[in-house]
DNA sequence: GAACCCTTGTCATACGTATTACCAAGCCGT
DNA sequence: ACGGCTTGGTAATACGTATGACAAGGGTTC
């Protein structure tokens, strides 16, 4: 290559390196750039890494590649690498943890943007970290969803239409953003049945719904973690013979496709999940930089459809 | 690190890559692993690449992360790759094409597996490619569903349960799984009536199904090209009026999360996402040996639930 | 006892890049 | 005319690994 060009080595790698300012003559810089466009040349990432001893890196660990919210914080996280010249390579992390750890291990990344994991977070060595979606209190800095803020909207568009009985489908998983939900809600309702799902799956969802529901006394709305608890709520109050929402007011959280599939059509809080991506992103990259970047908390939106209205004693007959 | 070790680098090269058999004696190996340990040695990868000029990661290229698919076929693809010493890195393609032509471009990659990318594949430059869920016909080895077998699966179960006039509401994507479902349909039914959505998702196909459905001589069943679709199908018969499944029989395709969230659960067809990754990196491996995998095609299983039944006219009164 | 082989390592080198130090001119000013 | 400055470029080196060539010492074979 650098023969092709007639030139030394040395100096097509400044010309390509763009540092040719003042001291290269344009036409040799002409003739490095005619002959890299006729070879084809494309720089050895390999070679280069080895000799800066960085790579420009990052991985994004997701719990599972299923959620439907990894794209967006994946879309979003790598718009803000790519500004900065960052690449991201994405790593589901519980299917199998062996490819992340090599990747750590032979120095491939140079920091970690991790969600929902609270517990591995010292797995990645002495790497810099930044989480998302989890315990403030984590040893990292934590870009979150203003989950509370989310659930106390939920409860506040209930308490308004004139729910004072609520009923709460717990996600049975011990999660920071589960537990948040849980005190957001118990505080505002602090009445609320709640009712755990052995698992987040519709049919679990569905057993804990009927648990809340087939009882005399049962609420007049139910609350649910997330859209996908809720459409195990909704299969409950089908089976019970139970209008949503004329006799049931059901809520959800994340607003995932889900959500619009359902009839009728499901309140829930929207999250800012490329928002989410693009600000933890950008922490991470302070912290490259020796910054010390403050956690961050994102506001959701409430997003009311027709799965909620007023309690029944309290409508108009 | 050889230092440490009171030996040459060689020797520690020799002895970590497990090539000492015959050529080091046994105190020497077990002084390296020592040193290796106490030290917290890892290999530089970045050297390691630029000395054997292979990098053993191949790029995985999937449409979008949200696709309920693509974890599966993630894991499956994962394993094979890891069982053999590669890595796989995640790129999801309409998102931002700049990593994945930069990855390529660094030859960071020795090989690509693309999913549903018929038209990009001379992107890649001329490393090895293997497409799944693609026309056959494509300039690579294809490892495919066999959507026209689980079409007919559903055709057939219909044509047993007694529906005569079909519905068909087709998505209005030109791939070819897509393709391969409408003609696998029209061969069945030749007859069918089709509506196109005009995207893919709920509200879309909803509209589509309304002028499938709303029409003196409405069929007795729609055929939905996937599960998405299907939930568009329930929106339409609930705004008429129609039951689900005694004044109309819906289907859909992939088996997705929603089908079991939907009511009723739909009948659907289950393809086997995780062995068709698996399946595909298995070719891609071969396709870096230097043999010529051959097409693949996987079936799927038709799962019956409860959106399927006799047609109203047929139902014993 | 000499030629040979086997064992156990080490030396030297190459991969492709970025960068520091250096060098050869040409051009000033005094 | 000569030292110093500027301009335009090259030589040398280092990054960490893998490997083919080579060497020293000890045993075996005739």
């Amino acid at each position: 290559m650098a023969r092709a060009a007639g030139v030394s080595q040395s100096t097509v790698s400044i010309v390509l390196a763009g540092k040719a300012e003042g001291r290269v003559t344009p036409e040799t810089r002409q003739a490095v750039h005619e002959a890299a466009r006729r070879l084809g040349y494309r720089p050895n990432l390999a070679a280069r890494n080895l000799r800066l001893g960085r790579t420009r890196t990052v991985l994004l660990v997701v719990p599972t590649l299923t959620g439907a919210v990894f794209g967006p914080i994946y879309a979003g996280a790598a718009e803000v690498a790519a500004s900065r010249g960052f690449g991201v390579v994405l790593h589901p992390w519980p299917d199998d943890a062996g490819p992340a750890r090599s990747q750590v291990d032979t120095q491939a990344i140079e920091g970690v943007l991790a969600s929902s994991i609270v517990g591995g977070i010292s797995d990645f060595g002495d790497l810099p970290v930044v989480v998302m979606d989890s315990d403030p209190a984590a040893p990292a800095p934590t870009i979150n969803f203003d989950v509370a803020g989310g659930m106390r909207a939920i409860a506040g568009h209930l308490a308004e239409l004139g729910h004072r009985r609520i009923g709460h489908v717990a996600a049975a998983v011990d999660a920071w953003t589960f537990r948040v939900r849980g005190e957001a809600l118990a505080d505002a309702f602090p009445g609320s049945l709640i009712r755990q799902t052995t698992a987040i799956d519709v049919a679990a969802a569905r057993q804990a719904a009927l648990r809340l529901l087939d009882r005399p006394d049962r609420p007049s709305a139910v609350v649910c973690d997330d859209d996908l608890i809720a459409a195990g709520a909704y299969k409950a109050a089908r089976a019970l013979g139970l209008d949503i929402p004329g006799d049931l007011s059901v809520t959800g959280f994340d607003d995932v496709l889900l959500a619009t599939a359902l009839e009728p059509e499901l309140t829930t809080v929207r999250l800012p999940a490329e928002r989410l991506g693009a600000t933890a992103m950008t922490a991470l990259l302070e912290l490259l930089d020796g910054r010390r970047p403050s956690g961050v908390s994102l506001p959701g939106e409430l997003v009311v459809r027709a799965s909620t209205g007023p309690p029944a004693q309290a409508r108009p007959r």
